[in-house]
DNA sequence: CAGTGGTCTAGACCACTGG
DNA sequence: CAGTGGTCTAGACCACTGC
């Protein structure tokens, strides 16, 4: 199955614009791709192949060389791209690892509410409440976020997550049926670190990326329940969307926070 | 000035240990640090110290390499690393470029608030209005966020941002004085760009980095006032430290954002 | 000690920009 | 066309890990 790229792109990789082909697709550049681009998507369809398994070591970088025909210092470029977008860990004198959201199981790789004082590791871990998880169909505006059609098959799950015993975060969550066949609320409960290592070790799904978008929003009587906070209680709306490869969307997720006591941290470079 | 970098760890760029030294300071690791890190250090004192202006030119690869007496690869790696930070801008065929905040005229980079559409640049440019830019003391607070003393004089501005003539962002900021001395409302409601424009050029202090810590709140009356909104609608509140080199603060910003038609977008890796 | 990732070099060639 | 950044190679050596 391994593929052996093309040096320049003289040969057949890039396919050359035949005459007669539709116009309005014509590509002004001939879409000049360079060799580590091209051992990276390799690399990257093994990942999604799931020849490597999370956390475990790919092979080195002279045994990828070696496999794909090219120098080391190649694969080295196609890795260092794929280790900055955090898919794989580079560990000097043992490996290159494939990442996975289990290992830091201290801190959750995708939550970025943090105490008043800074350090996530001053309260120890959140405590979760599933409060339940069903099937439904997707309405309009899940079939969107999830690029499914409307009225397909979803799996729904609520949950309250507290800090300190005080109930903080209140999350929605909108799954595709068919990849997360078998997910219960008692699966859920039954876990143990992050609901992403779950999804990863149990169902193969790994998040990879996502988008969130953030208001502020008062909560409804349900809302307000939920968190045991005040109907007048302003709170964090964070709408998510998260991504496997491909940038295919596997998750919907509308958390609402409670910021008396916590912050959303956000770094701008 | 310019200095010459040592190739191994062996000579004295990296000072030994000696003898008798403070046992509490004593590294494990002897600090080790590659050729092109010692690069990137010596090419950020030239950035830090003005040699090459925003939006200028700087060597080529080939000119820095002659000059620090390493090979092209080298100063490469190091370039890289300063274009991933966003100091520097690299253009095939032109050159290398000090990065600058006034480029980009159609986004402000640090402002993350989008319209509901996702599309910036549907709503055009924002109004801005300056309310006022007083000279005052540095509460406790601001000091620490400035890492100035208490009493030092700082500089707060307050302004309103529109979007398609509706008020949406009321902020506050505080500045060290003595960078900014000459700066007047009527400065910054003559200028054009981004604020952080308007530093660069007209006092030299380019913004790198910067940190923010998101709520949710209600508003005060005057805030209310200033925003044209309810004292029940729920604002987003940001509240910024940005950093110049070597992580210098210079400075705080709190933003109160109108969520309504637009959202704090973020993206997670 | 062998094996891994990390650094550095020197040189060749490619893609892009502008005069 | 010359000059810039971008890619690729082959080889040497260094730093770190674990046996």
């Amino acid at each position: 199955m391994s593929a052996t790229p093309n040096f320049t792109n003289d040969s057949a990789a890039v396919p050359e614009m035949q005459a007669g082909e539709s116009i309005a697709s014509a590509q002004p550049t001939p879409a000049f791709s360079p060799l580590y681009q091209q051992i990276k998507v390799l690399i990257l369809q093994s990942l999604q192949a799931g020849e490597w398994k999370p956390s475990a070591a790919i092979p080195s970088e002279m045994e990828l060389a070696a496999r794909f025909k090219v120098s080391q210092g190649t694969v080295r470029k196609a890795i260092d791209e794929l280790a900055a977008e955090n898919l794989l860990v580079r560990r000097q004198g043992k490996g290159t690892f494939v990442a996975t959201h289990a290992e830091r199981q201290i801190q959750y790789r995708f939550l970025k509410l943090i105490p008043d004082n800074g350090d996530p590791s001053s309260e120890g871990p959140a405590q979760r409440h599933i409060i339940d998880c069903k099937r439904t169909r997707a309405s309009v505006e899940v079939a969107k976020a999830l690029a499914v059609r409307p009225g397909d098959a979803v799996l729904q799950v609520r949950r309250v997550l507290s800090f300190a015993s005080i109930p903080t975060i209140l999350e929605d969550m909108w799954l595709p049926a068919a990849p997360f066949k078998g997910l219960t609320a008692e699966r859920l409960r039954d876990s143990n670190g992050p609901m992403y290592a779950l999804f990863e070790t149990e169902f193969g799904v790994r998040m990879v990326r996502a988008e969130e978008k953030i208001r502020a929003v008062l909560p409804d009587t349900e809302q307000c329940e939920l968190l045991a906070a005040d109907i007048q209680t302003p709170l964090l709306s964070v709408e998510r969307i998260a991504y496997t490869y491909n940038d295919a969307p596997m998750e919907l997720r509308r958390g609402l926070y409670l910021t008396s006591k916590h912050y959303y941290r956000n770094t701008l470079n």
